[in-house]
Formats: structure tokens, sequence, C-alpha cells
DNA sequence: CCAAAAGTGTTCTCTGTACACCCATGT
DNA sequence: ACATGGGTGTACAGAGAACACTTTTGG
């Protein structure tokens, strides 16, 4: 029965927002696709869960930063879509509060226009964008892209770009503060313009919704 | 980049409904968990991909009949999850119209009262669970445990079965109807009562809706 | 004083929900 | 005739959506 072993490999699509959404990418150093850009990514260890794998791939591009979430996406293991031979990748999603400054190969690029990428690693993305914009209604993900205060126009930004449509600022309050999802932090963020309040979530990690946010 | 080879196995949750949601299991012929129960399941083979994998394996345990819908779910690799070795394995959803006479060593359990499961098969099942739960509100994946065609009784009795609660005919006639989603195919289905119109879905293979539906 | 973002309520429409009876057939 | 599931409409309440002005600060 256990025949026939592969590599697996783990591939991470590493968002965050800078104004738009943003991925990172980094450039091959080797073969197959020597130089194109692709997803962080690498083999699993012998004795490593396949978040671990994950953590630790993030890292090699990222340095010691942790992302806020981190899920499993999928698994993609079409015979011919590496052409070393057999190699099975499992795909996460992470999310960063803030672009972190990228190890040397690695490098931001922006969701709305990515470069060529290397093996199946573009409908890796696609299918990452899709799971958080889906997730966003329903769930509280939005955490993985903020601090761990912040004011609610920064929530709704966080919304807005991920969406990339507008929200009406008015019903998106009454909303996720009817959810109950929030509570008031100590502080305010100032600004050159009226100081507003910070709130945090009211549980850590990732919470699936009764309701929907719609605004 | 490409040390460490594991095996990749796929494990299928196959459901179908008989009044009540049941799953396919098979009693295990090998060690480890001899004679315990457990998904159907199998090694990746060198040449084929992954759901076709889980249409093979899902096909030792019901002969040549094929799921109506099928997709995968997620992926588990502890380093420690099969005694054997590192072992991987991919699971899949699959959804049969009808309970189909199973191959010897399976079997038919109730969702709601499953044996002893190896592995961590017991997890797996109840991610199947959540999922197809999940998606039968914003999709149309009940076709999978459905016929072409089909009442609105028949309908009303998936969600019904896999949610676990009633649900008022007239307001799901309304709901489903208003999606656009069905259409009347040219026969009733008859028995001892008033015959019911036959629809199909107007698309064929899973659709993700707009809407919710609620009901 | 000006610019910038924060904060706040009301109205209307639409959708979800609760609810009960007659209809067509088979036996 | 009776049993069985098929099929239908209305009224109410709650949620989503549209919409504009005042407030507070920094510069």
């Amino acid at each position: 029965m256990l025949d026939e072993p592969v590599y697996v490999a783990v591939d991470v699509v590493c968002l965050t927002l800078q104004a738009e959404t943003i991925v990172l990418m980094v450039r091959r150093s080797h073969e197959p696709f020597l130089g194109a850009w692709s997803l962080p990514g690498g083999s699993v260890r012998r004795d490593e869960d396949l978040e671990e794998a994950a953590r630790r791939i993030l890292s090699e591009g990222l340095g010691p930063h942790q992302p806020r979430h981190l899920e499993q996406l999928a698994s993609f293991g079409a015979p011919n879509r590496d052409p070393r031979g057999r190699v099975v990748s499992v795909s996460y999603l992470a999310l960063l509060p803030k672009p972190v400054e990228p190890q040397s190969a690695a490098q931001w690029w922006p969701v709305s226009a990515p470069p060529e990428l290397a093996f199946d690693h573009g409908r890796i993305l696609v299918s990452a964008i899709e799971r958080l914009r889906g997730k966003l209604s329903y769930s509280n993900v939005a955490y993985g892209l903020l601090p761990e205060e912040f004011t609610l126009s920064e929530l709704q930004a966080v919304y807005e770009a991920v969406l990339d449509r507008a929200i009406d600022k008015r019903n998106f309050r009454k909303k996720v503060l009817s959810l109950e999802m929030l509570e008031e932090a100590e502080g305010q963020r100032r600004g050159s313009h009226r100081p507003a309040q910070l709130y945090r979530f009211t549980a850590p990690g990732l919470v699936l919704l009764d309701d929907v946010i719609t605004a």
C-alpha cells in the first residue's frame, strides 16, 4: 500500500496591505524556472508538520517575523506540475499586518499586477485571493492584516482593499459593532485630524461568524 | 531543495443519504489498525493526479460507480500521524445520489454514530461534514446528493438531513426558485399522492451563489 | 482658519420568517 | 373514503442600503 514516495513541497501565499493588496514572491536561484518569480516554497522535512514547514519557508523570505494568520489552502498534485519529478504542493495562506522588509531574493508585488510565475503558482495565488475574499464576510480573518489594536477606519480599509470596492462608513460601523467581535482598546490613534478610537478583536485567532458582513 | 521524499495518501469521505447522512468506511486488512474501520484510502501512484487517485480509491470501495461530486478537503501531515512513517494525507469529499452496494470490505455508517476510526480519520470526517454544511448555503452542492432530476421535496430533504433541522416548505421553495439555479424537467415523480414536478439544476457541476440559502 | 479624517441617525425597501389549507393521486 | 405528500399566499418584523453633516485635531 505504501509504495511510490513523492516529494511534498509547501508554497506560501503571504499577503499584506500597502494601499493595495501585495504578495511576497522570491526570485528562483535554481532550475527549473531559474530567474523566474515564484511563491516562497520548499520541501517538507521529515520531522516537521506541514504548518511548521510553511512557517520555516516563510521565514526564509521574511526573517524572524511571524504571520498573524496562517491557514492551509489546497494541495496541487498534477503528475507533471514540476519538471523535476513528482511533487505534491500543499499551499498556505499567510497574513501580515504590515509589509516587513523582505530578505534579499524576496520582493513584494501588487496582487493586481503580479509577475509571471513559475509552476502553477499563478493558480495558487488566485485561489488564495478568492479564499480571503470569501472569508472576510463570514469570519474575523481581517485580524491577520491588522495590528493588535486598530481603528474602525483601518478595519474598513482592509475590507475595501481586499474586496476592491468602496463601503459605506456608517453601515460598516453599525454592522461590525453589532457582531460583538470587537471591543474598545485604551488609546486613540492620533494624526492631523480628530483622534480615532482604537479597537481590538475580542477573541484571539480565527472566529467564524454566524452572521455575515455585507455592508 | 528536493530532499526527503514522503508517502502521499488520499483518503475519501464518501457521503450519501438514506434517511440520514451516511458515510462509507472500510475495514482494514493490514497493520496498523488491523481490523479497525477507516476511510477508504491509499497511496497516490506515480502517474496520477490527486483527484484521479481519489476516484480510483473510491472505486475500490464502490465498484464502478462514479461520485456525482468530488472536491478536495484538506491535507494532514503531522509527522507521526501514521506509525509506519511519514505519510501526508490529502482528503477528498465525494457525494453520491444513492447508497450503492459497497464492495466486501466496505460498509455504510451513519454520520451521527460512526465507528471508532483509525489514524486521524475521525477529524477528517468532522471536517467533511462541516464543509458540506457550509457549502449547502452558498452553492448548489446538493446536486451531488441528488439524481439528475428531483423534486423540490427531495431537494429540501437533502438540506434537512445534512443540516439536521426542519425547514419550512413554502419559504424553502420560494427561496430556491428565486435563485434561478433550477429549471423544470419534463416528467413528474409519482407515488400514492399528488404527482410532484421534477426539476434539474440549470448548470452542471458546482456553482457558487451570490445569494445565500437560509430558509 | 483650513485640511483631514472621525463620528453619528433616519428613512425606505427588501428579505426572512411564521403560519394553514386545499389538491391530486394511489389504494 | 382515506392517507399521503404536493403545492400555494400573506402579514409582520428586522436587516440592508442609501444618504450628509458636525466634530476634533494638527498644521
